[in-house]
DNA sequence: TCACTGTCGATTGTCTACAATAGGCTATCA
DNA sequence: TGATAGCCTATTGTAGACAATCGACAGTGA
């Protein structure tokens, strides 16, 4: 190890890491700097320290976790591949913004891929009694803990998203979960803009039994059943007053706004 | 510019960029080294010159295109961020490796795309006769061309990815059109594996007529008769001899495979 | 007042150098 | 002969330095 470095570098050891399916194969593979990096950037713009279309100056960032360029321009590559933030050569790099029509562009195409994994799910499986739910259902008992028990708002979404994660990797396909787990970073920019007004939608035990409900319905055995349940799962989560305070509509935005009314 | 980096820097003046949509917006950004290497190194094995599982060594990919290794390091970023390669942590990064399920999950994963993308087109839109599919026709021009007078299988390749690419993009949705690019560039890489056996399947007339007869049922109106020639589109592209050659297998895709006898 | 042009600081792009590691090879021992 | 430990080399990870570029600002002219 370098003599610099020290920040994110002493974290190496004893990582959480918040996309926990890259440890899964190896035992031991303490991610580059560049990767942690990466996720800290992530978290700083989830925690919603650096909000959308913010500049990111690279030596802001050396100087904030501790390390050279070399890693935290890996590590917005990374986040660049999932589209959260972009990148303007020679001009520097953002936090994507978000205008009515990207959170439009971002929540069908999420929907689009939980229902792509519950279809192929069902096409490939030849009963549905046979699927291994245990990781869903832990990751569902977790969501239960953090949204009974907890108080951390950021938690709680982080818990969320990883039972919608484990949800899609029921579907075998580890591309689709790769691509969904890219969308859902996304998801995540557009929750920072949101943060406090989850709780005032619905009652974190509405929370829990709504994500209940979409287990039960997916693992049905009735495919359209589970479809409809996916479909129907978010139109709560952002309320219609927070995205019509977003510029940037369109017309297509406009007509998907108006059918969930 | 620097006095070294010449061999791809000495492009950029006049590059035809393989991902052409890159370019789109402003009109002068001509792209940084690590974009360029992307491509190059992307070609390298699409033409078959490194192929799946292949160690990809960063100082050998700097001697070969004449620029220093953060170029190159960012250039494997991007890639992997597509699925392209796949990197250890200190141990090096390969061109990821296809076995008969990895197969499996790219061809139905892009299928599944192109199907939400149709899906969404016809959620979205009043009338399909509205829809502007100029650049869609433009690209089965280009592909109509490359297949009845080019010799060069690449490029025949390539034409027949940038029409599937517009019509996914027909849904205006630029996430999905993101990721069905990614998925695009793994697509091509079990092509590279395959490249001789293309012509054997069909004729280049036959093919043309392929795709044109997907154009059509696309635009025509009918949401079911769009998805059923998505799914029946990439059929015969992949003989089956050529899976079967593949390690790897699963239960799911050698159920998939005999589905399709 | 407005448009244009040149300059300057801040920032990005790239290169080189060095430290740390992985994986193969040899020597040693049983 | 076979396994194991230890070195050695090739390669990756990171840092730091420099060149090129962008964007803001002030100055110039109309």
């Amino acid at each position: 190890m370098h003599v610099t470095g020290e920040a994110l570098a002493r974290e190496r050891s004893g990582i959480e890491m918040t996309t926990p399916s890259l440890a899964r194969d190896s035992l031991i593979d303490s991610p580059s700097l560049a990767e942690l990096a990466a996720v800290k950037i992530s978290e700083l713009v989830f925690r919603g320290e650096i909000g959308p279309d913010d500049r990111v100056v690279e030596e802001h960032l050396c100087s904030r976790l501790g390390v050279s360029r070399a890693p935290v321009r890996e590590g917005l590559r990374i986040l660049e591949g999932s589209g959260l933030v972009v990148r303007r050569p020679r001009a520097g790099v953002r936090v994507a913004s978000l205008s009515q029509n990207d959170v439009f562009e971002i929540l069908t195409f999420r929907e689009g891929l939980e229902q792509m994994a519950v279809t192929h799910l069902y096409r490939f499986t030849d009963d549905i009694a046979d699927v291994d739910a245990t990781e869903l259902d832990a990751a569902l008992v977790r969501l239960a803990d953090e949204f009974e028990n907890g108080d951390d708002e950021f938690g709680r979404i982080q818990a969320s998203y990883a039972f919608h994660t484990e949800l899609v990797r029921l579907c075998g396909n580890s591309r689709i979960v790769s691509s969904y787990r890219q969308i859902t970073m996304q998801v995540k920019l557009c929750m920072s803009l949101n943060l406090r007004r989850l709780n005032t939608v619905e009652t974190p035990s509405e929370n829990v039994a709504r994500h209940r409900d979409l287990r039960a319905a997916v693992l049905s055995g009735d495919v359209n059943r589970a479809l409809d349940a996916i479909s129907g799962h978010g139109h709560d989560t952002f309320a219609r007053e927070f995205l019509d305070t977003l510029p940037g509509g369109t017309e297509r935005s406009a007509q998907w706004l108006d059918a969930r009314d």
